[in-house]
DNA sequence: CTTGCTCCTGTAGTGACTACAGGTTGTAGC
DNA sequence: GCTACAACCTGTAGTCACTACAGGAGCAAG
């Protein structure tokens, strides 16, 4: 599988694949003969865990944690729910800031009857400071 | 009132404030004779305005937009309501993915404490959501 | 008159991409 | 074999929403 395969297969684009490695969350992979990069299902995978957490908020120096945890062999037992806790504090907070997050929007949606501006709570909910 | 006032008036960043004149979103203010800018109460609520719908993840283009809807009080405010709605659709979206990845994570961590060699599946836990 | 604060402009750095320039390789049709 | 064209390569620059810093000017107190 070469680098627009695996664009395809894991829905990622190809300029960002590059990045990644670069970056250092995806391995530096094989060549082929001509220079071209040769990919395994590990990096659709791979990749596929890398949006996934990038789109939950998550930076790539998280991402890294976790990629870290995912590879961690028996032994580690200790540290990798040392990191998995870390993460796990990390969600809870992301959670409850997305949820009043919701809970505002939501009212502001809500409560908007869709009429002019002057009567809008969408604005009028902006114009008030956050609880 | 100068820039360093309105900082501290708004909790906004002196920087920021004038990245905002230059990204438009704030108004190009008043000089006083010096060469410096000169603000007033409304730019401390327009700042608030700003502020507000950045926490609540509208990017500035958005913001734009619902500040030239608020000047003009007799238009429709569907625009502002699909604005919101948008914004609502993407947090319930994260907020999915996130319960599903704190209960994975929550089930490593769990294992670990009962010396069970936790097998790690953060990733197939990501893999198999919606979206 | 010096110290120190706030202000000014302009530029560069950040993170996570995204786009493009300019070149090489692989393949399909003629 | 020749040509066209897609897919790949590297390297650099642009985007967004800031943030930081360099280098200089203005002003008030000691």
């Amino acid at each position: 599988m070469q680098i627009g395969d695996l664009s395809r297969n894991a829905g990622v684009n190809v300029e960002t694949i590059r990045y990644y490695e670069r970056a250092g969350v995806l391995p530096v992979p094989a060549r082929q003969g001509n220079g071209r990069r040769v990919y395994g299902e590990a990096d659709v995978r791979r990749l596929g865990f890398i949006r996934h957490a990038r789109d939950l908020g998550f930076d790539l120096q998280s991402v890294r944690t976790l990629l870290a945890l995912q590879e961690q062999p028996e032994a580690s037992c200790t540290d990798a729910s040392r990191i998995a806790q870390a993460q796990l504090d990390e969600v809870e907070r992301r959670l409850a800031q997305l949820q009043s997050l919701r809970a505002e929007l939501s009212r502001m949606v809500v409560e908007c009857r869709k009429g002019v501006v002057a009567e809008c709570r969408v604005i009028e909910a902006l114009n008030t400071s956050p609880s």
